[in-house]
DNA sequence: TCTTTTTCATAGTGATCGATATGTAACTAT
DNA sequence: ATAGTTACATATCGATCACTATGAAAAAGA
């Protein structure tokens, strides 16, 4: 069985001191305050509680450990993805996306805002790649969000007429202010208002 | 008559031998462009043409020379207080706003987006009354937008169980929205459909 | 045990950050 | 003409940036 081999793979060489995945996470909540160019190596060092040359072998340089933080960040039970794939209809699909995300920016244990959002909103031309990068999964999501609608409009749900790139682009753009309201101030509950209002706009 | 003796002040001293507005103006859009901390004092000597003490003697330091040009790109002949106060109704100041959004996010000689929306969403402690000052405006903005709602349901201009609050974070977070997907690569007719499309919240 | 492989801690690399010390040039006031 | 004031150009400052050279330590395979 090679299942139980991968489990195991039997590694030479001297094993890692540190938890990975509880040092990755740190990171992920530090670029998730600060974004990617200000949080610096050395606080991802003490926040991580590991030496510089640790990071480097474990994660290769700064912007992989910043690419694999956001991995993080899209990972887990719950994705874009998955709340539009498995929601019933369109309009439930941008809700669960608006609902989910007036949580997730105003979380008790996590930074205000969206990861996705906010850490390279803003950066020098040394850092265009990683902004592209970021910038592409945002359009992807708006891209799945956008079919979700005219596959909706295809089977009936709704109106023909109905301009699925603009009511998609719209539910994003909704999001990505939430992550700033959040970022100022606003509490959930704020948040969630904004969301039902947005919902208005669907026919 | 004092206002002709306020158009020359008869300064002292050697002039400035650069137009200052016109590096503010630079600054602005480097500011713009590549938010706060990511836009270096070299990158600013080099498209303002002025060497670092001539900054630091014009404009005090890099934190000032910022807030100043915030303050410039605030000014100006059109500007999200008097889009509010000239508006008819709590409606069409919203979307004034939208409107003048969409196409101040994508303009041809200006970089995409918002300033206002882009230039701090992430930075490191360091930044973080200048975080500060721009989340303050952007919560007048809504602040003020938000009051405008409030005098229009009062006048009897809009239903009494309008959330005003929420109709303007709405607004607001659009908005901030807008100045993403403007800086990820949409184009202004699609700015122009969110904006309409954020209009139909309203009652 | 001994070699090989990988990670560790220490210390420091060149580059760039925001900001300035220094002395000269250019202006007004007397 | 001289003094006083301000801005100029040159050449940096110490601090911090992302990153790494070096050698010891800890594991597996022989």
């Amino acid at each position: 069985m090679k299942t139980l081999e991968k489990a195991s793979p039997a590694k030479i060489g001297r094993p890692l001191s540190f938890d990975r995945d509880a040092a990755l996470h740190q990171a992920m909540l530090l670029f998730w305050q600060h974004g990617y160019e200000a949080t610096s190596l050395s606080d991802l060092t003490t926040a991580m509680g590991v030496t510089p040359p640790s990071i480097y072998t474990a994660f290769g340089d700064k912007k992989k450990l910043f690419l694999e933080a956001v991995q993080r960040y899209c990972s887990g039970p719950v994705t874009a993805k998955s709340i539009i794939d498995e929601a019933d209809s369109a309009r439930e699909a941008a809700w669960g996306l608006l609902k989910s995300s007036a949580i997730g920016f105003t979380g008790r244990d996590t930074p205000p805002g969206c990861l996705l959002a906010s850490s390279t909103i803003s950066c020098s031309a040394a850092a265009a790649d990683v902004q592209a990068e970021l910038a592409s999964i945002r359009r992807k999501i708006e891209s799945h969000l956008k079919n979700k609608i005219v596959r909706n409009v295809a089977g009936g749900g709704l109106p023909r007429e109905t301009d699925a790139a603009a009511l998609a682009a719209h539910t994003m753009a909704v999001i990505q202010g939430m992550s700033t309201l959040a970022r100022d101030g606003a509490k959930r509950e704020k948040l969630m208002r904004v969301a039902q209002t947005a919902m208005r706009v669907w026919p």
